[in-house]
DNA sequence: TCATGGCTAATTGTCGACAATTATGGGGTA
DNA sequence: TACCCCATAATTGTCGACAATTAGCCATGA
């Protein structure tokens, strides 16, 4: 049972009949089942999607399938070009820096203001997502994959006692489902968790001691710190690719 | 001629008849149609849209018509609700802090990466627009609408001057569209042009001076300046009606 | 008078078919 | 052999009709 699972969407188990709570027309329902398979990868990245095919694969007409594709173009997880078709989006490299610039400013304005409108409840929750995910890191330290969703946990709980609707839906809606089709895509295995940790409780005590500042800054840090990791390694890979066939 | 035009999307004189530039398919057409005139203040703010009424008025089918309505939905234009209707957003006051929130937060990080990767050309336009607008500012003081576009006009140049797509789609294609619909819907009259103008200026003076942290902090003030203004006209307002009717 | 029930009308959701556009392949020519 | 043109096929865009859900209204009863 994925803790993620409790804030965002129901991953159901079988992906076919999930009759999810509030999800009452087809095309939402297709929406979110596509937004799955895209951020699983079970979608390729830069692969061709074809209505028709979509249509024969959910068994539902191109009606409301096309609505779900426009509904996954507006949350950029697929590209569409009129006549031409759509394929599922292929983050490169600078996009996915650019998204680190834009979690960086997002994401240290909702620390800022969970600093500011947390409640007493919500920081204690936020503790005991720490908790839950110190304990799954002590039990297996080289896999990550349970840290990582764990890390989107963190910081959904951020963004919702920003109490910033706007934010709320531009992070948790949009960028998060981009980040994590980032980790697939390129099967981001975390590196730092040990130091992903330590900045996380600073941020969390900087928010119960309502500096608003220093939450700020903090997570601006620990994004910016997390972007120039992703950017470190990406050059050992250029590095390693240009030593190994000579370009 | 609307100096915002040559910016944003073809602001068309004969709004029925506009055969824009790249519109290829009838849903992309109406869907400008209808986020002009939702912008524009033609479709009320909380008023509701019927998909049969609209097909007549545009004289389209259903079809593309909810694809449209779909995306006007992803843009936070119109809010849906499944087997009720559609109807035009309604900016609270609390929604529009929300917004200036998200605003300092990105036009921010805009502002640092505008001043570390703007060309020598860009800045050179950036400083035209602020001639032009200056000089349109001396002529009429007191009417600030044409004074109001070209304020979106500079933060425009801005986030396109951070060569960030992320972000530029975020602000140019989201939130821009929302921060004027909310200056028609709250007829809002800006009372501090040279205020703005001063800051305006002394951002293009550290965007120059490649000063990436200090336009990022003027940016910030700038929005945060602008959101207090909000923020103090609306608490008079407030203020305002329980001194005259009893509460 | 007010609450409740069902009925009607309108709107939204879904579907299948047709039209328009684009990609693809083969054939012909320089 | 390489390039260009055209015909074909597949995909996307659009339309009208039918089914499902909802809102409003009127009648009925307490």
């Amino acid at each position: 049972m994925t803790s993620l699972a409790t804030l965002s969407r129901s991953t159901a188990d079988s992906p076919s009949d999930q009759t999810s709570p509030e999800v009452r027309t087809l095309a939402e329902r297709v929406f979110h089942q596509l937004q799955d398979a895209i951020v699983r990868g079970e979608l390729a990245p830069g692969s061709k999607i074809t209505e028709p095919g979509l249509s024969k694969t959910y068994g539902i007409s191109r009606g409301p399938l096309r609505e779900a594709m426009r509904r996954l173009e507006a949350h950029r997880l697929i590209e569409r070009v009129p006549h031409v078709g759509a394929r599922v989006v292929k983050l490169s490299m600078k996009e996915l820096l650019e998204l680190f610039d834009v979690r960086e400013a997002l994401e240290s304005m909702a620390a800022r203001l969970a600093a500011e409108h947390m409640s007493a409840e919500e920081i204690k929750g936020l503790r005991e997502v720490l908790a839950l995910h110190e304990g799954q890191a002590d039990l297996k330290r080289g896999e990550a994959y349970y840290q990582r969703e764990g890390d989107l946990d963190f910081h959904y709980r951020i963004v919702q006692g920003s109490h910033n609707k706007m934010l709320m839906n531009l992070l948790c809606d949009d960028l998060y489902y981009l980040v994590r089709l980032y980790r697939t895509q390129f099967s981001a295995s975390g590196k730092r968790p040990q130091l992903a940790f330590v900045e996380h409780h600073r941020i969390v005590d900087a928010i119960e001691a309502g500096d608003a500042e220093l939450a700020e800054l903090l997570m601006r840090r620990h994004v910016s710190a997390s972007r120039a990791n992703v950017a470190d390694r990406y050059a050992a890979v250029l590095e390693q690719q240009s030593t190994s066939s000579a370009d």
